[in-house]
RNA sequence: UGGGGGAUCGUCUAGCGGUAGGACGCCGGCCUUUGGAGCCGGCUACCUAGGUUCGAUUCCUAGUCCCCCAGCCA
């Protein structure tokens, strides 16, 4: 049982089960495996935080970090480059075991050679499509290759002269010895080796075949000593396969392989494949791109590796498939978030306001708190004048019943200052917009002063329109639908887009506290939600990605607002 | 109609024979110098049918539904 959240880690239970009997020494080794043929999502975050969290208290434990690089043609050090950074900025370490699968290619030919004379693998020469055929179908059994009962000499060549590039792409294959009548397709002679003349990013030109992953990852596992091999549920069908391997090898360590349900959430495209293709026809201005679930994109919206973990460490692992709920990472960020973001005052859509009865040219210094609930982070000055911005939705000239906000002859407090009284509307005599609201304010309400207890129904957040800096504000919201993942490979993109997944607002003013704020600084905004500098601000430039929505103030302040 | 897995509130999950708990979400209230945060209260669940048992979410049997597998991807 899990202490704490409660969440489920059924392998967490078999790992501690297996360090209380003594299994494999009472050792844990895990490892991370990713290929390096894409940037790395919040469901690798599940793993990552999984792998690395299992040995986090064991004496010794240690997981490891090791690229599955078998297949030159998707793979890239680019790739390489960012998982390393993300896995590191989720803040796990893997010490000195980082490996590459393509580091053990001469041992893994080494073992292929051995299985060959142990008479439990062959060189088929049958085309891909006939493999197919020959391979049979879910309910009707395969048939042997013709090729199957080659002798060992025989395949012993022939597998060297694949390695030596005799032959071109698909011309053979290194399959092992099982069974083509088995009900589970994997057994039915699996292919271990192909050949792809192809450069990798690693080994270059050494190597013209290439060990498929049902041979690599087992063995790569039995090299390292991995104690405990995790991986997802769809590798179910794998496990004899993976024994088989490891048993025909003859290596000394024998890992254990364990299932888990990868992590699926609403709204968010998982697929890598998909990603890359969103990526690739720049659909999304990258693998950053706030809307994407990547690691990447969560960390440029403001996310922080701590609500991350703590995300991966509520939502358990289980077997079953599951599909968590948005709203749940959201509730992360935001309750970590809300202990460590300072609040500011920003106006998204500013509306000027003139207080007629303040003195002209006068800038008063007033004080404002910059974490209610945390006292260290301390307080800032802001400056109040006579002109101001504020929200243009926090003014309605025909107010419904449930509108509190300000309005003719009604009067609102401005947050860390005054109260105010709306005493007229400028409009734009051609267009009718309100251009301009007069005010008075009420000198004695001063924010904190002894007399300042008049009651008024709302507080609304201003910056002084000669002090304000203007800011570039993003507001991001996933960018596609759930069922994507379903979508067929050749569907229209732009069908499934979601037209409000960016809205970009200009002009957005913030309180002068903010110049020169580090890229990634993330702040509450009063009443808006919480904000994050973007990576890519520069010092002359301001933008904010919108991380996630205050809970329901939105859908609040939308159901207030007259629908007409 | 082959094989492998899985079914508990809307969602993610506890439970391993003894009043079905937590979290998200939602609803309501309190409080508040923002309607946020916080606090309090409420909401809804054991796939079905038999059986075993004093008692089954838990054990047995038979079904049902969902997911995965026929790459020389991982």
């Amino acid at each position: 049982m899990t202490e704490g959240t409660g969440a489920s880690n059924f392998i967490r239970d078999i790992v501690a089960a297996d360090r209380a009997a003594g299994k494999h020494g009472g050792r844990v080794v895990t490892r991370f495996p990713p290929e390096p043929n894409g940037y790395l999502h919040i469901g690798h975050a599940k793993s990552i935080c999984l792998n690395f969290g299992l040995v986090q208290d064991v004496p010794g434990g240690i997981c490891h970090l090791r690229f599955d690089d078998t297949n030159p043609t998707t793979e890239d050090p680019e790739y390489v480059r960012s998982i390393q950074d993300d896995v590191r900025w989720l803040g796990f370490d893997w010490k000195d075991k980082l490996f590459f699968a393509s580091d053990y290619f001469e041992q893994l030919y080494e073992f292929a050679e051995g299985m060959i004379r142990k008479g439990v693998a062959y060189v088929d020469s049958l085309t891909a499509e006939e493999i197919r055929l020959y391979r049979g179908t879910l309910t009707e059994p395969g048939k042997n290759s013709p090729y199957r009962d080659r002798s060992i000499g025989e395949n012993l060549d022939l597998f060297r002269r694949m390695r030596a590039g005799e032959f071109p792409d698909g011309a053979q294959v290194l399959r092992a010895k099982i069974d083509m009548a088995s009900p589970n397709i994997n057994l039915r002679d699996p292919v271990l080796y192909r050949i792809r003349h192809a450069a990798h990013y690693r080994t270059g030109a050494a190597w013209c075949i290439y060990p498929a992953y049902d041979y690599a990852h087992p063995l790569s596992d039995a090299i390292e000593g991995i104690t405990h091999s995790i991986c997802t549920l769809e590798f179910e069908d794998h496990r004899p396969l993976y024994d088989w391997i490891v048993e025909q090898a003859g290596t000394p360590h024998r890992p254990q392989q364990i299932e888990f349900a990868r992590l699926n959430i609403s709204f968010a495209v998982m697929s890598k494949r998909k990603l890359l293709e969103l990526v690739e026809k720049k659909l999304v201005a990258g693998w950053d791109d706030p809307r994407l679930p990547t690691i990447k994109g969560l960390r440029r919206r403001g996310y922080t590796p701590e609500a991350i973990r703590a995300f991966c460490e509520h939502i358990g692992v289980a077997k079953r498939d599951a599909v968590v709920e948005m709203q749940l990472l959201e509730h992360f960020i935001r309750e970590d978030l809300n202990k460590r973001s300072l609040r500011v005052m920003a106006v998204l859509k500013p509306l000027k306001i003139v207080i007629d009865n303040y003195p002209e040219g006068s800038v008063e210094e007033l004080v404002a708190v910059n974490n209610p609930e945390n006292a260290s982070a301390g307080t800032r000055t802001i400056p109040f004048a006579r002109t101001l911005y504020i929200e243009r939705d926090d003014f309605l000239e025909d107010p419904p019943k449930q509108f509190f906000r300000l309005a003719p002859g009604r009067e609102v407090r401005l947050r860390y200052a005054y109260i105010i009284k709306c005493v007229g509307v400028t409009k734009d005599p051609r267009t009718g917009d309100i251009t301009e609201l007069h005010c008075t304010y009420d000198p004695a309400t001063k924010s904190g002063a002894a007399e300042a207890q008049r009651k008024v129904k709302a507080t609304i957040h201003w910056v002084s329109t000669a002090h304000a800096i203007e800011a570039e504000v993003r507001l991001y919201n996933p960018l596609l639908i759930a069922d994507l993942a379903k979508i067929p490979a050749d569907h229209d993109w732009t069908t499934y887009l979601n037209p409000q997944s960016l809205e970009r607002i200009t002009g957005c003013q913030v309180e002068p506290s903010l110049k020169g704020t580090a890229p990634g600084t993330r702040f509450q905004f009063e009443r808006l939600g919480y904000f994050c500098t973007d990576l890519s601000s520069t010092a002359d430039q301001m933008v904010f990605n919108r991380t996630v929505s205050l809970k329901d103030a939105w859908a609040k302040i939308e159901k207030a607002k007259p629908s007409r």
